[in-house]
DNA sequence: GGGGTTGTCTACCGGTTGGTAGACAAGCAT
DNA sequence: ATGCTTGTCTACCAACCGGTAGACAACCCC
């Protein structure tokens, strides 16, 4: 009944399965609980997507497609070495605002096991191999500090999706501040920290 | 029966806990599993432990006292600015190879909510005071990057831990190498990339 | 308008979960 | 010796979990 067209459910029941693991954890967030917050029943969900690991599969192939969206459109007509290193880290930001379990289901992702990650890396792989060259040649250029472009690499990852999903810790050493104006003070202050990392000596 | 001294098997079970949440996830871990581990029953995990909430709140305290003795044993006649810093980072990538799942317990711990965390953070709630402190000493002296404090306190936080949990991300972006020098190097690289960012431009 | 496809449902299943009730044995104190 | 405390166990339990079986209604194509 209703017929509501099988993609829009699909899409939805990702999206609500993607706040759902980010927030409850894989283990913690339960077929029935995404169902009903899509307004239809568990089995109907199991219709869509045959198992949960199935799922989780579908929410880890959107997720990739987003990001690499959003940072491919970010990078276009940025030239310089540091436009384009600060144009990533605004384009994660901002996803976080208007979509803020994506750096959480994320970081769960990673925590189930590089076998289930691996799903999520091949989608961005050709943004990494990119970066990876990015930052190479930027050190060749006398513009970044010469260190291992992929241990530089994961340290900027590191710094910048841990800067949103370690709520808890923000909370106990900096206070509870969950406005806006904190996110884009983060902001600027991660850009700050990698821009002086990044820098020559 | 064999009397083995009731604070041995509860030290026992906070250990294995910590593993198990660190590894499984609050949720994923499960109390038959945690009890099976060190040797006993579930039911008789459940006599040291009413709940499962009161292991996790056990699990806290005991992670919260070990780091915090493990950083002012660190800290112990370090007197330069970069000598502490340096000597903090070193004591808990020390831990984390001693130790591998409290990283991992850290940051699960975390992930369930800022009341559980603020367990842990009251019991090293002195370090972060003297932390800031020292942060912000040293920026007055000249020696740090002028910036907050306490923001860059939490950027340092998850600059290491994440270095230290994100094992997936570490995989893909990398590749796989588990070892003890692969630690080391990141430690390495960790430590760079710090310092660099806390030097004053 | 009949047949197949798509979507949603009720009913159910076996296994697991956190937690309770209570028996019972070993050691300690008197 | 006896009674109490401490520790461990077996036996349950209700709730929830992911997943299966199958009825059934709405829509589309012909």
């Amino acid at each position: 009944m209703t017929r509501t067209g099988g993609e829009i459910r699909r899409r939805d029941l990702i999206e609500e399965a993607i706040r759902a693991f980010g927030h409850e954890g894989y283990s913690g967030a339960s077929l029935d609980q995404i169902a009903n917050a899509v307004g239809i029943r568990k089995q109907t969900l199991l219709y869509y997507f045959p198992t949960k690991d199935a799922l989780l599969e579908a929410c880890l192939q959107a997720a990739g497609e987003r990001v690499a969206l959003d940072i491919s459109n970010a990078l276009a007509g940025k030239e310089t070495y540091w436009d384009r290193a600060e144009a990533v880290i605004h384009a994660v930001f901002r996803l976080a605002e208007e979509w803020p379990e994506f750096p959480m289901f994320l970081r769960e992702a990673g925590r189930l096991g590089a076998e289930g990650f691996e799903r999520f890396a091949s989608i961005i792989d050709p943004m990494r191999k990119r970066a990876v060259d990015f930052l190479r040649s930027g050190m060749d250029a006398g513009q970044i500090r010469e260190q291992d472009p992929a241990l530089l690499l994961f340290m900027l990852y590191t710094a910048v999706v841990g800067s949103l999903t370690e709520a808890s810790v923000l909370n106990a050493v900096v206070g509870k501040d969950r406005s806006r104006a904190s996110l884009r003070r983060r902001e600027r202050e991660v850009v700050g920290f990698v821009r002086s990392a990044m820098a020559p000596a």
